[in-house]
DNA sequence: TTGATTTCCGAACACTGTTCGGTATTTTAT
DNA sequence: ATAAAATACCGAACAGTGTTCGGAAATCAA
């Protein structure tokens, strides 16, 4: 399992390279990505860049999964303590908040699939997803919230994770540039949402 | 405002320009649209092309102002009959549905910012965005929802389109190829936010 | 030290959006 | 009808893109 220097030193020059991609899609986001310019600044040559990835969406992709290993360190600043509602309510907030202050990153996240394909596939473990579903998990325990009928922890996550998402997204597009107290609207928003849920 | 032959032409081949990109653009998405097809397919040069439109983002511009009224055509078809919480559920669904029929044409139609920059200023008539404020402002009126301290219609209205533009892009992007039963989930998120509501 | 593998680059290919100069064509004014 | 002006259109070019290929160094394993 050990890696051999030459193995080090090229997924150090990997995430050279990933940075670099990663400074870029912050300033001018992640349409805008030049490979040319990436390999310009990483002192490569454009060709270089092949011997570690294997397309300009390879790199796309593994920025996107280093990217939700961010979200997810945000989101598990969240205290464990709080009471259940709080929490997703702080949960929701937390996930926002990303979104608006980076936009080219938390778009570039969104941009792949995920690997699951339906509910009978097991949730991956340290995903903002998997976080969200316990602590919804925790509060339909603790009686905070109720399911309804035919409806699981899941369903309610997922509801949940589109109210957030869509926030977001609406924040990123159309309401660029709009000028209003979203925080709290959003904080209304969600707990409007679990109130519904009794 | 009776227009020339010539303005009449110019409008006409506007609309071939654009009809060829919107084909292009379900065909391929909007992220790959190419000029010169649009030329190649529309019998022009590439340079003609800028006779009629002043860039890219500007056909783009036009189409996704096209693709609104596509959408706003399709809810209101939602009888206005309805009852107040049914129609406003029934809206969400259209929306939803629309999304995921046209992932391409709805991409395109959020990839741009609202002109409109703060609640003060007045909501553009026939939007798809207006519809849904009058159905929560009746189902205000008619008692089947109440505000929250500090929150009026407009928020209410922003909180639902949060909630099905989130499901709506968790579709078409994470959840692409992920199977369940979206239209039964998303109906009852719909009911529950507005069950929160009283 | 030889041979194999990895690293890296220059050049090229096939694209892209856009601009510019010039030529027809069509409209307007005289 | 004629001259002038505005519009429509195109070929060629510019500067950029992602990617592939052949070959040359450098590094590793035998």
């Amino acid at each position: 399992m050990t890696q051999s220097p030459r193995q080090k030193r090229h997924e150090k020059s990997q995430q050279v390279i990933l940075d670099v991609a990663a400074k870029l899609i912050v300033e001018n986001g992640y349409e805008n990505l030049s490979l040319r310019e990436v390999a310009r600044q990483a002192d490569y040559s454009p060709a270089a860049l092949y011997e570690y990835f294997k397309s300009k969406e390879d790199i796309l992709f593994v920025l996107s999964e280093q990217i939700g290993d961010q979200m997810l360190v945000l989101m598990n600043e969240v205290p464990a303590s709080l009471p259940p509602l709080e929490r997703i309510v702080q949960l929701g907030q937390v996930y926002i908040r990303f979104a608006v202050s980076n936009p080219s990153k938390f778009q570039l996240m969104n941009s792949l699939p995920s690997k699951r394909k339906s509910l009978d596939e097991p949730v991956s473990a340290n995903s903002p997803y998997k976080l969200v579903l316990n602590a919804v998990s925790a509060a339909i325990k603790s009686g905070d919230i109720k399911r309804p009928k035919g409806i699981h922890a899941e369903e309610i996550t997922y509801s949940l994770w589109a109210l957030i998402h869509g926030a977001s997204m609406l924040r990123l597009t159309n309401l660029r540039d709009f000028q209003a107290d979203f925080e709290k609207i959003d904080q209304v928003a969600i707990k409007t949402f679990l109130k519904g849920l009794e």
